[in-house]
DNA sequence: GAAAGTCACGAAAACGTTTGCGTGTTAAAA
DNA sequence: TTTTAACACGCAAACGTTTTCGTGACTTTC
């Protein structure tokens, strides 16, 4: 088992300096043709690659990228890594990946392991505990060392940086439209404690849509789940107070939905009761996920794009560690995605 | 914009010389207590944290591991991935990652890419273009230079290195048998064309439970798809030969798939045609993913605790990165992850 | 034949660490 | 007072690169 070969050795090996199989191997004019032929000769032969950690260390640059993440075993998720690998790949990047596993702790320990030098800037979503205690300062103290940061999905308006959204105000909007103009008259709406920016938003729409189609939107169709709960538990508890809400208003003929698990557990309890699904009642979710493809009936839903956000993201961020010259006052721009409604069979 | 402080700076600015500093922030006994004191207090002033990447080029260890998988958007593989993370973090390593899209040469060059120095080992997955070519110099190389590789999964005998694999022969078997002891008489197997490993253990162990309750198995029990085409194809010729099967053989009362998907589509098509499942067809799935859960009638699967079979990989990997002293002859072994069958309501 | 220019290469610094060893100062022992 | 020891610190090398600059040996030019 031989060690990977180096400038030093090759050097040795033909008795010149390192200087100059260095620029040998880089066809420098300096060399002459015959010492170039030789040293990449030698090279090839014992597959010579340069030492990336010298390197990075000697440019100060890693080509390599970090990203945060809540979780990964979330297809939202795990699609936007995959939007961020192709385009950093592309550029001659590398990933590395961390899980906050939604804890704030872990974000900020993960975040300081990997500041010291391992990266050159930060795709990241924020973890729901950041998000409630509203404690940011990792972010910035990491953004004042130089460090590029790009936020998606879950970001907050107290952090200067680029980010990369869903315009869930519109996307929402659009599905309950969709509901209304499907002649539903009675829209539930099932949503999480709004701490989540995207969750607010998506509230926002859902009313916004109502107003102007001149509904008045009734407080008891709004069910807010706490999504802070154990899975399982959060499953049970969800079906429960999704019965009682289809129970105390029996003429509901419409659910938009926040996430997928909700708008699959509503299509779940209407079937239990004996509602039909999309004939008695319509359902949308807002989600990127492979379950509403694959239930029967097959869910209507508002696509995040959550490949694209991550290509974006990956460019935003890119863009920003080559940018030479640090421009006078720092420009940050919010790139907005636009959902899509891709239609299935749970509505009309 | 400050960039991160460097042992340089602090020797400079408290008139020491940087062995001083570096020695002082490591308590070390050499230095007075005055000294240490007061670089210590400036150091935590200006958050000073060692650079990694010097770090790692002075010891030739980045304490970072590699893992090759051939796509993130699948539950399988972001459980893994889970796994590994969890172990990693856990024992002071960071994790990065690649993606071969089941792509022979993006593997190769994924590989090369961090071969150079930038991990200490590798966790991977073979694509599905390389297990057809058959090519597999790319490990053989990173191995013979020093890398460790631990396989996963997706493995191969030509290949000397330590491997985590499911126990995909006997999780079959005991699919098989469950249906059987659940009455079935004619059990249809879904499976892949067999190149990849797992799929030809999950029909041996499909044949060797027939055989075990004397049931002479049928050829014509037997569907193989080609899974190398377009998603969406394939999904629609999936199910026309499904279809076809369960037309031919109108007797069929079981089915065990080699995957989720097809696990699900056997129910859909089942579903088409006014078999009720489980009463008149029974299914099982061989797979860890989300759809099994969710969809109605929920899917009795065998699970292969990805994310168990992430953390093996992981405390493998780096046990030989950290192993002082290369013995003789080097060992490699293979944990064998068993399989457990989560029974849920498509069977009896 | 001397000055100028070209060619081909090497020395050394730099990136940020760690660490073995050498050394000057002071205090304790002889 | 002299020798020894402890103390507190600095020097320098090493990890593997890249790149600027210097230099000796030729070749060209007038």
């Amino acid at each position: 088992m031989k060690r990977k070969i180096t400038l030093k050795q090759i050097a040795r090996e033909l008795d010149v300096s390192i200087s100059t199989v260095s620029k040998a191997l880089k066809n420098s004019k300096e060399i002459s043709a015959d010492t170039i032929q030789k040293v990449q000769a030698f090279a090839k032969l014992y597959n010579y690659r340069p030492n990336n950690i010298a390197l990075s260390l000697k440019n100060r640059k890693t080509n390599t990228i970090g990203i945060i993440i809540p979780e990964i075993v979330h297809h939202f998720f795990s699609k936007v890594i995959r939007g961020v690998e192709l385009v950093a790949n592309k550029r001659g990047y590398n990933v590395i990946i961390g899980l906050s596993n939604e804890s704030f702790s872990k974000e900020v320990i993960n975040m300081e392991m990997l500041a010291n030098g391992s990266i050159d800037g930060f795709i990241l979503s924020m973890s729901k505990e950041t998000l409630l205690q509203q404690d940011y300062h990792h972010y910035n103290e990491t953004m004042n060392q130089g460090m590029p940061i790009v936020m998606f999905d879950r970001v907050v308006s107290e952090i200067n940086c680029d980010k990369v959204i869903v315009d869930d105000f519109n996307g929402a909007k659009n599905a309950v439209l969709k509901l209304i103009s499907n002649k539903c008259k009675q829209i539930a709406l099932i949503t999480t404690r709004d701490y989540v920016s995207v969750g607010k938003l998506r509230t926002q729409g859902y009313l916004e849509a109502l107003q102007e189609k001149n509904i008045t939107p009734q407080a008891e169709l709004i069910l807010k789940m706490d999504d802070t709960l154990d899975y399982e538990v959060h499953l049970e508890k969800l079906e429960a107070e999704i019965e009682k809400l289809f129970k105390a208003h029996k003429n509901i003929d419409g659910v938009f939905a926040v996430n997928e698990l909700y708008a699959l557990s509503a299509m779940k309890v209407a079937k239990k009761m004996g509602l039909n699904v999309p004939n008695d009642i319509q359902v949308i979710g807002f989600t990127d996920g492979v379950l509403s493809k694959h239930s029967t009936p097959s869910l209507t839903t508002v696509s995040q794009h959550a490949q694209l956000m991550g290509e974006r993201s990956a460019d935003l961020l890119i863009d920003k560690i080559e940018a030479e010259f640090e421009v006078e006052e720092e420009q940050f721009q919010t790139v907005v995605i636009n959902t899509e409604l891709v239609e299935r069979e749970s509505t009309k």
